[in-house]
DNA sequence: ATAGGCAGTCAAAGATAAAGAGTGCTAAAG
DNA sequence: CTTTAGCACTCTTTATCTTTGACTGCCTAT
């Protein structure tokens, strides 16, 4: 590929982020400085190498999904974030007043205001946060509260019922026995822990104390496997073009309902990663770009979603910068 | 109105709320045991009266909102739920392993499933909960975890920062003080407690103490003021004829985004709640179902969103339901 | 009060036509 | 070998028109 077909390239991309319309031959004879059918010929060379496509046959191009691969590695060059995009996300950013969950949200709502892109945070207790405190309060007869607390701070709690009822004895039994074998322990083992050092102690007999037990280890799995979901601006992906069709409307909001394909979107990659449409596993007609994030005690994924038509440079820079103000709360 | 224009107006709405088209007079022939001209004459009437409409000049008639609560109100005769949607439910219910939340969240996705409506849940703290305990747990020099409980077993916790560190034995101070004072309290008079009896002992020296007891305000105003919403099957409501309109479908999901419309569903009345159109103050376009819940420490208020052209008697008995059920975990 | 009959209205669907944007290909020029 | 001009062709978009069918409203007769 020489320069003026990366150009050409460049320039089809870059117009149709802007347009959403495809590009004729005609449109950019001033910006490569030759006639229409020289352009017309490099075009479908681009268009036999896949990096270009056509709506019907006298429709001008459309970058293919491979094309805007090729632009986001080989062509687009990273531009710093955009100071008024800063400014908007600084004023969560600066408020100290905030907890983390609230600040992620409301970064996440301004971040989709911006762009027009649907945000999502997925978050769940990291595994580096070690148990360092547990608790289980009677609140009647028969009803108990366990509360769990990490050594990053953060707090789990759960109600059980135990149907004929425990004294506060047995549950301070109980109690101490797994603070004995698990204070210190990082969360994913606990289960482990529970399972093979403290099940043998309390015996097979079905009672109070096993009950109390059993429940606590459910608990715990769940605190381990369970993770939140945060998502903003379903309804403004909805404004961009490519979604003004009724079926792709229904379509996409069905997506953004199914937990399994939301829990897909997870990333282990510290970076901020571009997934064009079939790449996303999630939707054919969306790029996502998505981040991992890791603070105090919680680590999970920020994605954008949007159209393969998106902003990419922004929406990255935009991500990074999530990241980076997340993880220094 | 006599017993034909009753009849008639019953066998528009129930035949609309099944075909989503215009009735015409002439289907309604032989149900009526008179002839076309007749009935359309008594459809005039209706229409006079306001309880019917047309979509055009020579369209068939339609129900008006007027029309749907002079259904609901006057004709609808209630019918037992049905023996399927009942049996689908109670795999929920009857699983007793599930928590409160869980099992909220999982009817609500059966109900929209089963009927292909908008279910939600708006859920808060009680107000007859009474704080039962106050902990504050240091987890490093400058980070601490404030945690309540209630008497109903309701736990909450926020993670605190004091920049320059604070003592563990100015928490104990503090969070003793704390405790002398509002043990006890039903926790939308705790935020007042704190103002006018606890607030003038620490007075207003700007110290760690002070500090520590702001932020813990701050922390219980937002848990007496916070709202939890849980929303299933927005793409299920999609699924009715009369959101085939890219238009229509994006104002609704828009409405669904926004948090101060979904708060305004809260409903105070303990039966079932019917509002019709632009009785909902929601969206002319829809029909809300709302009753009230209340159960341990937590109260709130389930809603069905659907069509006008809803299935009445159906979604008023699944929602009653669904309520005594959950009041019953 | 009811029914028959007819004229009139409107939506939905299909057909047709014209305009406009853009392509592919060929042949000539550089 | 690369570039360009030119022309035929394709396809979308938009508008206009027509036909069909389902209704109603109203007048009149029973």
């Amino acid at each position: 590929m020489n320069n003026r077909q990366t150009e050409l390239l460049k320039l089809i991309v870059e117009e149709y982020i802007k347009t959403a319309k495809p590009i004729g031959s005609k449109s950019l004879e001033e910006k490569l400085n030759c006639s229409s059918a020289t352009i017309r010929n490099e075009m479908s060379y681009l268009e036999e190498l896949g990096y270009l496509e056509k709506t019907h046959t006298s429709s001008g191009r459309i970058p293919s999904e491979l094309g805007y691969r090729y632009y986001v590695d080989n062509i687009m060059i990273p531009k710093e974030l955009n100071g008024d995009d800063m400014l908007k996300l600084q004023t969560i950013f600066k408020n100290q007043s905030l907890v983390l969950s609230d600040a992620i949200e409301k970064s996440l709502e301004i971040v989709s205001e911006l762009t027009n892109y649907t945000l999502i945070a997925l978050g769940s207790k990291s595994l580096e946060n070690c148990l360092s405190k547990v608790e289980v309060i009677p609140i009647t007869e028969t009803n108990l509260v366990a509360i769990i607390v990490t050594d990053k701070g953060y707090v789990e709690n759960r109600s059980f019922t135990i149907e004929d009822g425990i004294s506060p004895l047995e549950v301070k039994q109980t109690v101490d026995l797994i603070n004995k074998h698990v204070i210190g322990t990082p969360l994913d083992e606990v289960s482990a822990k529970l399972e093979f050092e403290v099940k043998p102690i309390i015996g097979d007999n079905v009672n109070h104390q096993k009950k109390l037990f059993d429940a606590f280890c459910n608990f715990i799995n769940d605190v381990t496997n369970e993770s939140n979901v945060k998502m903003k601006g379903r309804a403004n992906i909805l404004k961009q073009p490519e979604f003004s069709d009724a079926d792709k409307i229904k379509k996409i909001i069905s997506k953004f309902e199914d937990k399994d394909f939301i829990s897909n979107i997870k990333e282990e990659d510290n970076g901020v990663k571009v997934y064009i449409g079939s790449e996303t596993e999630f939707d054919n007609d969306v790029t996502i770009i998505k981040t991992k994030y890791n603070v105090n005690g919680e680590e999970g994924t920020l994605a954008i979603v949007g159209p393969k038509r998106m902003e990419y440079n922004r929406a990255m820079m935009l991500l990074e910068y999530l990241k980076e103000n997340i993880e220094n709360l």
